[in-house]
DNA sequence: TATATTCGAGAAATCGATTTCTCGCAATGG
DNA sequence: CCATTGCGAGAAATCGATTTCTCGAATATA
């Protein structure tokens, strides 16, 4: 009863050839599309396969092929749900050019990151989206010594295959600083993270050329260094509300550091966004979620997957070619209720307004 | 330069077994420890795998032995927390068991989940986990037919080589209600979803029970029943507020629906908990973030992805038997903001923490 | 018309393991 | 002391595809 025993359950080459009545290597001719089957043949060879339900082993292709068709993704954590979301996009574009995906998330446990790089490398994977954020002190090494092609964000890795995603900063802090400006904001401070790490200059750049583009002094954008923390937040907040003429808005280089800016003013009795307009970076899980929910930066996912998927398919196509292009993927503003015009603008905003009903009326 | 051109990377079988001076099959049975080899062979092995760095190619393994060591698992919306705190589980206990594992989130969408489930087939993989919570229209037929093993919830796949996850409601919806009877509710609503569902009977029945074990009259411990959505929600809410002696509690059979219960008791000015006490059932990724936030009976994902990995390694054991003893899963209350002591209840409290402050003072 | 060239399809080699077969040697028993 | 059994290790077959080799037929060229 049911399928025979001893006997795979499933249909092989050899059995299609049969019933199409031509050689296996004619199949497979067919089944791949590479060499040019005589019109008659290739009909035969796919009413066969129709008929017999056939789909061609992966495991004996990657075999002989020597390409697994599997990519892998490293992620940080994947109860961000930033990750989840990505993984979605990149395992659809994956999907839909036949490859699988080892999805694995770091926690930001080296050691498991090791265990899971492990496996990439033993399942023969063909490539390795690195999107952690983080260059992980040789994590990368295993990878690169098995020449596997490898995408990665901002950094990129010495010596190996690999193709660098550029995150454009600029774009997102520019629709920000923008956004500001349109409130009315005219003095907009800006907490950056520690300078040694590049991705923070890029932003503390970023935000400078922005000001400086729609016209603001630089002293009336004043950039204070602190930690990526909740403290380098707390002491950016301090620092700009001691300072002798207050910004009405902060930008954070991340949304950490917004998060403990927003406590400082839930602390001082400063309501946000009333007082004080707040705009961080990266749109982590938590954004969503502080009181109030925070304006920030963010990346799009799905622009990230389609990149670093492009990415390694300009890897595969390039050779032994080791430095490719970087490929710039854009940031933009998400705003929810941290930003709003400051209250001396409001004022002169409702003046304006005034003599606008007084125009309409006329 | 770099890697020689035309050789593969890899150290194969063949290089090991030179190096250590035997057979490839010696390094085979080495490998897989599972014939016995002289102990100085075995020595030799190791130290030439060591050596060499030689890892054994899981498509040419997967290809003669038939087993691909690939797991598929289907969850239903990867941006539900729940499900990626699933995954991972559950791809971490596949992995410390060598398996890779696949997954696919329908997003509620037939063709997607079709999609993916051809995937499954096509790359072999040797047995699937559904965890869906709902048994897809013919969705499954096509792993059936191949026979693959199959985990599923609740409901069993007619004809499939299966084991079922009886999740055990009534775990949870006890402690919920013993809970709510701990602060002191007499009279607990419980809104239902529709009764075809079995899912639905069984935590129907499971309340029922409980508000029997401690001692709830029936009328005490009315059920109405309505559909799984906010509008079931608000018509039970609606059902139980307008009935002669409302109950000062309500338990609901899905999350949805108490979030309908909340919408209703926030515009009829009731005060959730003070007023009325709510609890949903799932603990979906909003029930988090309501307000307040919602006392929810759920699943550990913990228990579930293992539970489900069991089921599989049962029926890799079961050889053709079909029906397995299915494996049950606890439920569990998670305390969040919507429940506390009712207002006729505080007021005793009160006498009564009054009575032992005296009491404590004697 | 005879020869060179192209092209399409089958035969056979290959990928890298596992597993069955086979054989020699040592141990056991009559 | 010889025949039988058991066991460990190498030889060879196998898994299911792709890809190279080979050869005959068809077409193009002189």
């Amino acid at each position: 009863m049911s399928t025979q025993k001893g006997k795979r359950s499933g249909v092989d080459i050899i059995q299609v050839a049969r019933r199409a009545e031509v050689s296996p290597a004619t199949v497979s001719r067919v089944t791949n599309g590479r060499s040019t089957v005589a019109r008659h043949l290739a009909k035969r060879v796919w009413k066969a396969i129709e008929e017999l339900g056939y789909t061609p082993n992966p495991q004996a292709r990657a075999l002989v092929s020597g390409r697994s068709r599997v990519l892998g993704l490293l992620v940080s954590e994947i109860t961000n749900p930033f990750f989840p979301e990505l993984m979605q996009s990149f395992e659809d574009l994956a999907g839909a050019h036949d490859f699988e995906v080892m999805v694995g998330s770091t926690n930001y446990n080296l050691e498991r990151a090791r265990v899971f790089i492990r496996r990439l490398v033993q399942r023969r994977v063909e490539g390795v989206a690195v999107m952690t954020f983080r260059a992980e002190s040789h994590l990368l090494d295993e990878l690169i010594a098995h020449n596997i092609p490898l995408v990665t964000i901002d950094v990129s890795a010495d010596g190996a295959r690999s193709v660098v995603l550029e995150v454009d900063y600029a774009l997102g802090i520019d629709q920000a600083v923008q956004h500001l400006a349109l409130l009315g904001h005219r003095r907009i401070g800006f907490a950056s993270g520690p300078m040694p790490h590049l991705t923070n200059v890029r932003r503390r750049d970023a935000f400078v050329q922005s000001a400086h583009k729609i016209g603001l002094p630089s002293q009336s954008a004043p950039v204070f260094v602190g930690e990526h923390t909740f403290e380098g937040g707390t002491q950016a907040a301090l620092h700009f509300l001691d300072s002798k003429a207050p910004p009405t808005a902060i930008v954070c280089s991340n949304d950490m550091m917004a998060v403990g800016v927003l406590r400082v003013m839930s602390e001082r009795g400063i309501k946000v966004p009333r007082d004080m307009s707040v705009v961080g970076f990266d749109d982590i899980h938590l954004a969503e979620f502080v009181n109030p929910p925070l304006t920030s930066v963010r990346m799009s996912r799905q622009d990230l997957a389609q990149a670093a998927f492009r990415g390694l398919e300009k890897l595969w196509s390039a050779g032994d070619e080791k430095s490719l292009q970087p490929i710039r993927v854009g940031t933009s503003l998400v705003v929810r209720q941290s930003t709003d015009a400051p209250k001396e603008a409001l004022a002169a905003l409702g003046r304006r307004s005034r003599m606008q009903d007084k125009l309409a009326i006329r």
